[in-house]
DNA sequence: TTGTACGCGTTATCAA
DNA sequence: TTGATAACGCGTACAA
């Protein structure tokens, strides 16, 4: 049926396991006959059987990511990211989307430890405590954690954006637009995400002599513009409404900015708006959302070659 | 070092082909011994090994989704439609994007079928016509087509939006608004999702003793706001501009609205805009984007279901 | 530098 | 209904 790896040998007059050699690590194998090889492989347009390789080496050269959506920019850009390292480097990326679903997550996770995956980058609400306590003894393969600050002592790789600059910056924007009633509208409290930026930012709001009044602090949910939007009307709808908001992500604050026009005021003069990540679409928003970036897209790039880094690239990535 | 088969065997009692048996055809093993199998499959948490399975049957369990990029909410859509009816069933999505570059497209197609995925769909630019002069000959798996009219002629599935409808529909709403000199904005003329979006708008508007005058007509690109953006802007700088705009998708139609807006022009009032797709930004658009929708997640999800019925499932998808 | 022989973990075949 | 044996296609000791 399919061409394998004998058909390959018969044909160069060779045993497989130069065939093998010549393939894997060429430098075993003297140059005349790897030519031939190789010529031959090109000839019959041979590619070995990424199973039967699979089963040798106990690798599959795929990396799975876990993610809550991808209708999120955010992580679409971080699965692209990903994506493009990997394809660089000859691994391919499987999609572990939860839904938000936190159960959905473990079950995903289980299925791709027994698909054995080369390797898992989490992006999602597992923490590495958890991971380690749950899988921890199923896995050997490298875990990479995106967001999530403090892995390292569980002996997995993490990457992290730099959010607590991200906030003090978001705070100083909207403090030189003049802003003095200062809210927020922040994700989900336990979230890791809002706790990394929540806390450096009221610190910020500190050191300008001010503070986040308790009224001032509203939750969201990052996967949806309308729960910005909810958290805005509350905001406006206060006797004494904000100045100036900080919007946790930017899918919250294209709510928020749906939620200060909808009552006829306007951005930036009676009210600013600072977003968060940079997806794409945040330039043609109107009027313009002024976001402080953490490019996902790198994030997901770095992760994935965090990742790769232990397990290295023992054969040459699918030529041309 | 990882458990297997054998060691289930042993345990159980019984030789491995039973333990195999007990495990994808049940109804060949008498109940007692199934019985007592699967509870030591369960005490040892065994779970059988993808690789070796996938040698011996000629399966992966995986699907490819082949789409030109995942931050067009479109296609991030499209994937989370396949990912959920594939993993309902047991198998699994690997992502193809191949970054809006057609060479590239082919390329992960290729490596696709030397990672021996058991089905691909593909989103992207490829026709049936090519890909089956291109691939036709190394391949029996089944594929198939999203958004691609006439690959049926080629053997091969095909899931399409009904695009014509959409189309008038877009035309009609249009009308209804008072639009009297009426503008397109599309994506690349030869692209087949232009083509078949154009052509049925046209005829509609001849039904209203219409015609798209061609210094109307603009092409931008799907995957570009700001592509939407300069087309709109060419229009309105025309002597007499539009009062009209059907945007071939929300990409063009968010830089349609943002060059509308920058002109100082007001929507609907001044130009009425429509788009094409749904992505879920689109009510969040200030001001809101009248949308006719072609929903990207139901057409993974059959395009999901589509590829896998000729496959099948002959083993139970991972249990609990 | 190359070939032989074996094993990876599973399912398929066939006989019992 | 079950077990023994042979594949699947490859990489890797080990010997030559």
């Amino acid at each position: 049926m399919t061409i394998n790896i004998s058909d390959v040998a018969k044909k160069a007059g060779v045993s497989p396991s130069t065939v093998s050699r010549a393939l894997t690590r060429p430098d075993l194998v003297k140059t005349a006959t790897r030519k031939k090889i190789l010529e031959i492989v090109e000839e019959m347009s041979y590619s070995p059987n990424p199973l039967a390789r699979g089963l040798m080496t106990g690798k599959t050269n795929i990396i799975a990511l876990i993610i809550p959506n991808l209708t999120n920019t955010y992580f679409a850009q971080m699965a692209e990211g990903c994506e493009e390292a990997l394809r660089s480097k000859g691994y391919h990326l499987i999609i572990g989307n939860y839904f938000e679903d936190n159960t959905m997550e473990l079950k995903v996770i289980d299925a791709f430890l027994k698909r054995m995956v080369d390797g898992i980058i989490i992006a999602g609400s597992l923490t590495a405590k958890d991971f380690q306590s749950i899988f921890g003894s199923r896995t050997s393969i490298p875990v990479t954690f995106v967001n999530h600050s403090a892995e390292l002592e569980y002996g997995y790789d993490s990457v992290i954006a730099d959010e607590a600059h991200g906030a003090r910056l978001a705070c100083q924007a909207l403090l030189e637009r003049g802003a003095r009633k200062i809210a927020v509208v922040t994700g989900p409290a336990r979230n890791p995400y809002t706790k990394r930026r929540l806390a450096p930012f009221k610190k910020e709001l500190q050191n300008a002599n001010m503070y986040l009044d308790p009224c001032y602090l509203t939750e969201g949910h990052y996967g949806s513009i309308y729960t910005g939007f909810e958290a805005m009307s509350k905001l406006l709808s206060l006797k004494e409404p904000p100045d100036g908001v900080f919007a946790f992500n930017d899918t919250l604050a294209t709510g928020v900015i749906k939620a200060v026009l909808s009552k006829g005021l306007n951005i930036p003069k009676d009210v600013a708006v600072v977003g968060f990540d940079d997806i794409p679409l945040a330039p043609y928003l109107t009027p313009s959302l002024t976001t402080i970036g953490s490019s996902s897209f790198d994030l997901g790039k770095e992760a994935a070659e965090a990742t790769l880094g232990p397990i290295g690239n023992p054969y040459r990535p699918p030529s041309k």
